[in-house]
DNA sequence: AATTACCCTATCTATTTAATAGAGTAAACA
DNA sequence: TGTTTACTCTATTAAATAGATAGGGTAATT
């Protein structure tokens, strides 16, 4: 199940990336638009600014903003600072690699198998969109 | 993140459809040999059954067996029965459709947007893999 | 009839998610 | 320079879920 947090930041970066113009947006403007408890986004926007993907500036005209434009922000970015790693399993995991201390070997493991399709079929996805093509028409 | 629940019964079905002959296997031998934890094995064999992928002995020389061949067994159902829907939000389930109470419109909803597409590819997977493709040769 | 193994109910703990509150800090503008 | 505005951080809490465990009951073989 998609967590909340990234429910909420998925639609936020929407929100951004559908303005005309390039002016910071308030988070109350974004929590109040799109339903999302303002505090708890606070936190969402913020760690989407540590990593790059938003900029802000505080005092009055003040907010959050794309630093780039929608098209260059990929998902796989996206997903995995908001749900974490895309693999279901660390044992598949590319960038958060980790053995399963219960399993004795990956090679003929039948959940490593699966999951190594499931992740690729998950990364093809998330590789191939961008913020943009997120946005409605 | 897949649930231990998945996790064990995948190796369970994988172990049973290793097996040179058709005998039931009891759970004691299964959860020795695959490192699970009986009484919870247990339970997961059960949902099993009540699904109709596997059968049940009592008795002396009892235990579980699969019902049907392990190239006829498909992920999908696999995965329904362990680990719930595939879709990752309600919206986009095709067995399990719910309408988001905070989405106003599905149409120009950015994470029902992304979402069908996540869904469609890991359908695809669990479509294309029995579990015959688990089995290690 | 006794054995073997499945079946069911209940409980408990740890972890995670989601939401909330309150105080602190930095930047913009008059 | 001071005030406003809005971002930033820390801590707390409630609810839900996952995972594990215990113990008793029941049904089918031999």
């Amino acid at each position: 199940m998609l967590s909340k947090k990234t429910k909420y930041g998925l639609k936020a970066l929407t929100f951004l990336a559908a303005q005309k113009d390039k002016l910071p947006v308030q988070i109350a403007e974004i929590s109040k638009q799109e339903n999302i408890s303002q505090k708890f986004l606070e936190s969402i926007l913020l760690s989407l600014r540590k990593t790059g993907i938003l900029g802000s500036k505080k005092g009055k005209g003040g907010g959050y903003y794309l630093i780039k434009e929608p098209k260059e922000i990929l998902m796989t970015d996206v997903m995995r600072i908001l749900e974490g790693p895309i693999a279901l399993v660390p044992c598949v995991s590319l960038n958060f690699y980790e053995k399963c201390e219960d399993c004795p070997d990956e090679k003929t493991c039948s959940v490593n198998k699966l999951m190594l399709k499931v992740r690729d079929a998950n990364l093809a996805v998330y590789r191939n969109n961008t913020l943009a093509d997120l946005v409605s028409i």
